[in-house]
RNA sequence: GCCCUGGUAGUAUAGUCCGGUCUAGUAUAGGCGGCUGUCGCCCGCCCGACCCGGGUUCAAGUCCCGGCCAGGGCGCCA
């Protein structure tokens, strides 16, 4: 088939900007034929752009034969560019179509797709992976990332606006040493590298220059974690901040769910409403569970778990059952909390760190960090960690390292709460786990 | 990594328990033809599949063993 080059066409509008009270203008569309449905004497062709859709139509015995024999061979996800007049019209939902001038051919598609981008056979989600290009196609899955656009760039704006500075640390790092969770070791030249599990370190010594830091960006982590929470590379939305402590960078984010809550309400009517979905925005302050607290709730449900240990997740189910919306659990017992995590002055048993819960899953981890070099080197030994390894982050707090707290937000869960998907490869573009490395 | 469940046309499923008219059914997609107001268009015809390897049996989509893959659950996740 002979293709059309776009010479010196250009969008005059998307899709949903062609309206009624545009009749007997001429505009130029561009997209994606969703679906021919061929009538005999009349044709109708649905064109999809990123924006939504809108029908052409193509009278047989009105239209020129070029036209005609254009629109012959469309088929499914074509690419295209219609230049013609609206029509103001009741026969369509949205009371306007277009009447095609010139139809422009971009490329054409295989006949046979390998999922069903109409939606009458819904493919299982191995399957739409496998062609997660086309996948995304699909009116939901660009409303899925629409809105998380809108949430990322709500959290942007928020940070922003109370002081931030968005800062970029190391993906590549030198140490396997850091903690638990096992790396992904790279080549590095003719060394041995690591990729970053998590802006911990770094961002807390960016406070003693920036004061706040903020970094959105990609962690990874080579769990054998096989669930509908977990993949080995993940964005992780991470702030500190000096002169603070746990409640004030709670506060900030009970106030920055708030706020994305509102916002993607407000922008993203549309996505939500493709997505069947709703967002309750929740009153601030959040409910703050003690650990103990939490034994306790759980306890009266029946399960119980001794004190010092962590909860597991068919607790974490049980204790989303009674607190179905956001809350925090704090007052951790110290060891169940990463060695940087700030124990009580009054109680060392217990520390500073929170989790911000939604339900059963947990959405953000944070917590008053340790400023003092010597408590921290003491929390390193008691977690069986090698000082040794961390000699270069340890010589930070020789610098007037200031009192700091901070968190981080899995996105990918964010996005799940946004949008009511189950699996975080729904809310992930090209996810990675340890079975999927393509596409 | 462990447990459970599953793997049938491009996609989604029925059939498997209890082996034999299964020459494998249906929907959707795709091909051809028809149709002037569809919007999950409709109508007719056509195309297309039992994950891989081994075993039991006269006979295996169906039962057994191994492998691979997927989904769910658990664990892991400073």
């Amino acid at each position: 088939m002979r293709l059309d080059s776009i010479g010196d066409w250009r969008r005059t509008h998307h899709s949903v900007d062609v309206k009624p009270e545009m009749d007997g203008e001429e505009v130029t569309l561009f997209g994606w034929v969703q679906e021919v449905r061929d009538l005999g004497g009349i044709r109708f062709i649905i064109l999809q752009d990123r924006e939504g859709t809108i029908q052409i139509t193509v009278p047989r015995k009105r239209i020129g034969n070029e036209v005609l024999s254009k629109s012959d061979v469309l088929q499914k996800r074509y690419s295209i560019g219609v230049e013609g007049i609206v029509k103001k019209t009741d026969m369509t939902p949205r009371g306007v179509e277009v009447i095609p001038k010139e139809i422009k051919i971009f490329s054409t598609a295989t006949p046979r797709l390998p999922i069903d981008i109409t939606g009458k056979t819904l493919a299982n989600l191995d399957v739409r992976l496998d062609a997660r290009a086309l996948d995304l196609c699909q009116e939901e899955k660009i409303a899925v990332f629409k809105i998380q656009h809108t949430a990322v760039d709500a959290i942007r704006n928020f940070l922003f606006e109370k002081g931030f500075i968005e800062v970029h640390t190391p993906r590549i790092i030198a140490s396997a040493t850091e903690g638990g969770a096992a790396l992904f070791p790279v080549e590095y030249f003719e060394r041995k590298a690591f990729l970053a599990q998590s802006p911990q370190l770094y961002k807390e010594e960016l406070v003693m220059s920036f004061e706040k830091v903020f970094e959105v960006g990609p962690f990874f982590r080579a769990e054998e974690s096989h669930t509908g929470l977990h993949l080995s590379e993940f964005v992780s939305i991470d702030i500190e901040q000096a002169f603070s402590t746990a409640e004030d960078v709670m506060q900030l984010l009970e106030r920055l769910i708030q706020h994305v809550c509102k916002v993607v309400n407000r922008k993203c009517k549309k996505e939500l409403a493709t997505l069947k979905h709703s967002i309750e925005v929740p009153e601030v302050p959040f409910k703050r569970l003690r650990y103990e607290d939490v034994l306790q709730d759980l306890k009266r449900e029946g399960v119980e778990i001794p004190w010092g240990e962590d909860i597991s997740t068919p607790a974490f189910r049980t204790l989303g059952e009674i607190h179905p919306y956001f809350y925090f659990i704090v007052d951790w017992p110290t060891d169940l909390k990463a060695f940087y995590i700030k124990p009580h002055d009054d109680n060392p048993e217990l520390c500073e760190g929170f989790d911000l819960m939604w339900g059963w899953i947990e959405l953000v981890s944070g917590g008053t960090r340790i400023a003092s070099k010597e408590l921290l080197t003491k929390r390193l030994k008691e977690q069986d960690l090698n000082p040794e390894s961390f000699k270069s982050h340890l010589q930070a707090f020789d610098y007037g390292m200031p009192p700091h707290a901070g968190w981080a937000i899995g996105l990918g869960r964010l996005t799940m709460m946004l949008t009511g998907k189950k699996n975080i490869r729904e809310v992930t573009l090209y996810p990675r786990d340890k079975f999927r490395l393509t596409p």
